[in-house]
DNA sequence: TCTGAAATCAGAATGGT
DNA sequence: ACCATTCTGATTTCAGA
């Protein structure tokens, strides 16, 4: 991976669309050059696939909610749990952390009916789970994930 | 917005490379139709763009961390902090929140100086910050902000 | 691995309903 | 708004270096 890749990996975090034509162009190289690098990092897995960014808001998804989950002990309970969170609808991330809680995970809903019977009452009848705390967003100041390359 | 646009909506944000053809098929409308619907529901806002998902493991970001920010009140404070704190390198998302907290940042870094330096240092040196508690993500159990649609 | 050229295919534009 | 057709241009393939 040099200089190129890093550049061309740059372009596509921002804007998929951009044509090899345009890379090729900013970077000086030849297209098809291009278009063979990046095929590489897509059969190594470095770009791992392209999606359409989808405005929540159009969907009316507004309940937005961070929530800590704290665990009961046992075997593999952080995989089973993790798992299991990871399976509701409208969960989005789960991150298994070290510190004061176990699991931080992040999740939409359209409002706080949906939140309190798709998310809260099904956390509460997980058996691994030891208590939890939620945050609600009120304002998403910055959320790229896909901004990797500064 | 009907069951056509939620359906490739749906395909849109799991994979943006299908073609238009692809999506003429699996929903047995002309692609013509298909292409008219994309093109609206990106002039409407509803969908934002097109971006390549990159492994940030390839790049070696293994640091990852969710901090919480606690803010010295004032006036506007939130709004200062909020893009002070997103306009931090490594940062990819900044939550306004209620809650015993007012932000959750999500970063990622090659490994603990980058961390210190880059991200612990500044935010200790803002002056609207009262406090930081940091969690370091042990594992990424989930993290797709792109799916929308269950 | 890189590159130019040719071939293929996908998306944009058009115009009629 | 919908859709068939045409046209343009982007991506894929391939062969030589």
């Amino acid at each position: 991976m040099d200089e190129f890749d890093l550049k061309i990996l740059k372009i596509l975090q921002t804007d998929a669309k951009y044509s090899l034509d345009e890379i090729a162009r900013e970077l000086k190289i030849p297209k098809s050059t291009v278009a063979y690098r990046i095929k590489k990092m897509e059969r190594e897995g470095i770009i791992k696939g392209y999606y359409a960014h989808i405005d929540p808001a159009s969907l009316n998804l507004d309940y937005i909610i961070i929530s800590s989950v704290k665990a009961k002990y046992g075997k593999n309970y952080h995989v089973e749990l993790g798992n299991k969170l990871a399976q509701i609808p409208g969960v989005w991330g789960v991150y298994f952390v070290l510190g004061e809680n176990d699991f931080i995970v992040m999740a939409r809903y359209k409002n706080r009916e949906e939140f309190m019977e798709k998310f809260l009452e099904k956390v509460m009848s997980i058996p691994e789970v030891e208590r939890t705390s939620t945050q609600v967003v009120v304002k998403i100041i910055k959320e790229s994930p896909n901004i990797v390359i500064f």
